[in-house]
DNA sequence: CTAGAGGCCTGCCCGC
DNA sequence: TGCGGGCAGGCCTCTA
């Protein structure tokens, strides 16, 4: 469930519960997630916790001598339990706070990743990133000059973590719907007009998924407690073969760079 | 530079 | 009911 507005709720879930406290230990019950889990974590243990970040869907955990970087990949959680509670399958790191409670991560495809920077060093996999999507560094006037003579088809560009960072492969597919382009169009050939939408599309898209999934912050810390996310009101995604809800045309579905990509003909055409 | 394929893992759903 | 195949919200790496 990891696309951005999930990464976004689960760093407001933590944060009230983690800020402040001082990690008592890190227990890492498996060798690699996506990467090797870095002996340098153990670093942590003994700080204070100042403050809980996203950058992408990166989530850091600061403290004054350096920082967790955990990412999700595609079936990671985090819940704040008691540190009593007994350790179910997939749960792979513990982050065990001196309130008693625990940062627990699961992860049953473990393509998440839980990494180290010390404070001051901005790690790899950070340096690369493009803007966030809700800031204003990501502005109608940026996106055109990245396509600029770009051939990319606009599905893929959207995605990429260097253009801008957070837009997933359902929101993708969301915000291309919302601004009635085509998930194929060549970037270079998108008009000025359509560049607005599709920056303005995407801004809403996002803040709109995460004000739903703040609704899931009330059982963050249940113990068994899956997040309510799902209730999405998706227009495109996974509706293959269905009506268009705005013009009932059957809405598409092709892989674009081996992703399923989702889409209405008549409401976005091919020019 | 780009595009495309492969890979990492497990769970789930579908069809037989 | 059991089993094999295909697919899944991410993203890095290798090849052409």
């Amino acid at each position: 469930m990891p696309e951005l507005p999930e990464v976004e709720t689960s760093r407001l879930g933590i944060t009230p519960h983690l800020q402040g406290q001082t990690i008592k230990a890190i227990i890492v019950r498996v060798e690699k997630l996506r990467w090797p889990i870095p002996q340098e974590l153990q670093l942590l243990v003994g700080q204070r916790i100042q403050s809980i970040r996203r950058r992408a869907k990166y989530l850091l955990i600061d403290t004054p001598t350096g920082s967790a970087i955990i990412h999700l990949g595609m079936s990671g959680s985090l819940r704040v339990l008691d540190e009593s509670i007994s350790v179910a399958k997939h749960d792979h790191v513990d982050l065990i706070l001196d309130n008693g409670k625990v940062l627990r991560y699961n992860d049953p495809r473990k393509f998440g990743s839980w990494l180290y920077a010390a404070v001051g060093v901005d790690h790899d996999v950070l340096a690369k990133l493009g803007p966030e999507p809700l800031t204003d560094t990501f502005n109608a006037e940026y996106f055109s000059e990245k396509t600029k003579n770009k051939k990319t088809v606009v599905k893929q560009f959207v995605m990429n973590n260097a253009v801008v960072v957070g837009v997933g492969n359902i929101y993708a597919s969301e915000s291309l719907f919302m601004a009635k382009i085509h998930p194929k169009t060549p970037v270079g050939e998108l008009t000025q007009p359509q560049i607005l939408r599709l920056v303005s599309e995407i801004k809403s898209v996002l803040a709109t998924a995460i004000k739903q999934g703040g609704t899931t912050l009330k059982d963050f810390n249940q113990v068994d407690g899956k997040p309510g996310y799902f209730a999405q009101e998706l227009h495109v995604y996974g509706r293959a073969g269905k009506a268009c809800l705005i013009c009932q045309s059957l809405i598409q579905e092709e892989k674009i760079g081996q992703r399923n990509t989702f889409w209405c003909e008549t409401c976005q055409p091919y020019k």
